[in-house]
RNA sequence: GCCGACAUAGCUCAGCCGGUAGAGCAGCGCUUUCGUAAAGCGCAGGUCGUCGGUUCAAGUCCGACUGUCGGCUCCA
């Protein structure tokens, strides 16, 4: 699970590849980086220099800080060098020859990742008086390397590995087509406006702060309220699909993770114990346990299964502080968690079921594109993953055949299972283009041995169940995050904590303004006054950026009439409507979920 | 935790080469009673993240710490 990144990068340096052509040109983009900083600060070590997704970045060891105030200097001179049109040579050395000209040059890195190759020619490139040693491709002429751009510098180990050095890594982002290039900055621009954390505050949403624990929410009562009426449509989904709600306690003795395993195998993310009169207690990492002593309360017959636990249980994990972000990435957060403990004949239709719920929490948050990864083990390394291989090759299929009965695509990816069970992941792709993993469907092969699960069969024999974990949100706080982001803080009006304010067009109509408001509310709708002495316009660009979906004007002609003026956020003005129509059309998007 | 940057009013930010703080917005008050993205005037609001150092004098220079941001690592 964690070598597989490392040794992608460096075989890379050396094994031969296929690169798509704008891989390829990204892929030199680096090198020509490297040149600009070969050049700018002579006696810099270069480590690796891949491509990556939209761009590229090369991790090198210079000898003086930089900072991201040099990265203009560094554009620049790359620019220069690309404008000389020079050719991007390629030359083959032995090992000796190459491990030779990385001690002549200082190159202890690329000296580090020829030892790592065990035979063969070593291949080189050289363009405007650089050399590097690459697999390559790159470019034949230094002249097409024209839209990119330096985005950030920051540090990385070497060979992703925190023991080792820290590096200098500089990224870009290049294109082939200088649309595309701004395209690219376009939606970086955008996603910073979409930054969940500034829309957190600006609609005060939620908050996090030294002074109350940092990775801590205070869900604040705009965002509590969404997160409420999240919650409410998800165990309504639950509850028609047969669940059962369970609420468990935030700690447990420390025994009790002692033998769930994770004291063992999770260590790293939990807290330390608590002493309570003389026993050890820790925080949850995890519901698993749990709703394992749900299931264990009694005996249980094959008639009863499957059982479907879910809990929006909160759970608290230890993470450095350099790895806290906003909502995405906090200490302690709620997962839409459920544990299906079944038998080998229902578990094909148990999976159908997560992936159905799935889906429909995808479609009713306006996510209609998104990936599969079907997680499966390295039948090679066996031993490295717990269980028999006959079951193993039973969980396995049924996932693929899910999938596939549905007509799901996915990426069978081999040896990503955890080593307790094959899993499916699904990562949503938002508004904007990114992809944020959500759903995680994961077999348990470990925890029904662990706590000895059984039930009895129609054989009257004791039969071990199957256990499927799975959350589908995720975690309600990175959801929400990933969902103010996907919006852009645009919430539609079933989510929306305000749905419609009501504008007196002076205080002469607060009056009326209040009768309305509470009409809406009667209705089984929420609505708010303004009751600000303001100008009509003032209100109506408040209640913009407060980005409530619809405002509605009220004045003399709306009084008479009883009428209310309908503006649509971002839409402007409809028109008149009868506070009735109004409220109808209102609840009607409410209860549809219109987006 | 590591690399780099940053930390000034509730928010967004000015403050050059050191001479004991400034704007806009928000808030409050008064005037205004207004027709679809900002009416006018006034008031109040900060021991400039914390601690230490240099100096006659420190938001301003130096150091440490804390936090935030961009990454690394990890991951819901």
């Amino acid at each position: 699970m964690c070598d597989h990144t490392e040794n992608d990068e460096f075989a890379g340096e050396y094994a031969p590849r296929e690169l798509s052509p704008v891989e390829t040109l990204r892929h030199s983009f680096a090198h020509l980086l490297a040149s600009a900083v070969a050049d700018l600060y002579p006696g810099t070590k270069f480590g690796t220099g891949p491509h990556v997704e939209h761009g590229f970045y090369y991790d090198m060891q210079i000898p003086v800080p930089v900072s991201i105030d040099d990265l203009p200097k560094i554009e620049e001179k790359m620019r220069e060098i690309a404008k000389g049109n020079h050719k991007f040579e390629r030359f083959m050395l032995e090992r000796e020859d190459a491990l030779k000209w990385a001690a002549e040059a200082g190159q202890g890195f690329k000296a580090e990742i020829i030892e790592g190759i065990p035979h063969g020619k070593i291949s080189f490139y050289k363009h405007a008086g650089f050399t590097d040693m690459c697999a390559g491709p790159h470019v034949n002429y230094s002249s097409k390397l024209k839209h990119f751009k330096l985005t950030a510098i920051s540090g990385a180990y070497w060979r992703a590995n925190d023991q080792n050095p820290q590096m200098t890594r500089i990224y870009g982002v290049a294109f082939e087509q200088k649309e595309e290039l701004e395209g690219h900055l376009k939606m970086l621009e955008e996603a910073a406006k979409r930054d969940h954390r500034k829309l957190g505050k600006e609609l005060e949403l939620f908050q996090i702060t030294q002074e109350y624990g940092g990775g801590l929410v205070l869900w604040m009562p705009n965002g509590a309220f969404i997160r409420k009426t999240i919650e409410d449509f998800w165990r309504d989904e639950h509850l028609r699909r047969g669940y059962n709600f369970l609420f468990t306690p935030h700690v447990a003795p420390a025994t009790l993770w002692d033998r769930s395993g994770h004291n063992q195998n999770y260590r790293d993310s939990m807290y330390s114990p608590m002493e309570v009169e003389g026993q050890m207690y820790q925080l949850k990492p995890m519901n698993c346990p749990f709703h394992i002593g749900v299931f264990n309360h009694r005996q249980r017959s094959y008639r009863e299964l499957p059982l479907r636990y879910a809990e929006l249980g909160t759970v608290y994990r230890f993470e450095r502080s350099g790895a806290l972000h906003g909502l995405m990435r906090v200490r302690g957060f709620t997962q839409d968690d459920a544990h299906i403990f079944c038998t080998r004949e229902t578990l094909e239709a148990e999976i159908a079921g997560c992936l159905d719920i799935a889906q429909t929490m995808y479609q009713t948050f306006g996510f209609p594109d998104y990936k599969v990864e079907l997680s499966v083990r390295d039948a090679k390394n066996s031993k490295n993953f717990l269980g028999s291989d006959e079951i193993w090759e039973l969980a396995e299929s049924t996932l693929a055949k899910v999938l596939e009965s549905r007509n799901i695509p996915y990426t069978r990816v081999e040896g990503e299972a955890a080593f307790y069970g094959p899993k499916i992941d699904v990562k949503v792709i938002d508004a904007i283009g990114r992809v944020w993993q959500l759903t995680t469907v994961q077999l348990d092969f470990n925890l029904p041995e662990r706590f000895d699960l059984g039930y009895i069969g129609a054989d009257n024999a004791e039969h071990r169940p199957i256990m499927v974990h799975r959350a589908l949100l995720g975690s309600l706080e990175r959801f929400f995050g990933i969902l103010i982001e996907h919006y852009a803080g645009d919430f539609p009006v079933w989510l929306a904590p305000v749905q419609a304010k009501v504008l007196p067009l002076s205080e002469k109509f607060l009056d009326y303004g209040r009768d309305v408001v509470q009409s809406l509310r009667n209705a089984g709708l929420r609505a708010e006054l303004d009751v600000s002495d303001e100008k009509l316009g003032y209100k109506v660009r408040r209640a913009e950026m407060e980005k409530v979906p619809y405002a509605l004007v009220v004045g003399g002609r709306e009084a008479e009439t009883r009428t209310v003026g309908v503006r649509k956020r971002k839409d402007g003005d409809l028109g008149s409507m009868s506070i009735e129509a109004f409220a109808e059309r209102l609840a009607d998007e409410a209860k549809n979920k219109v987006r």
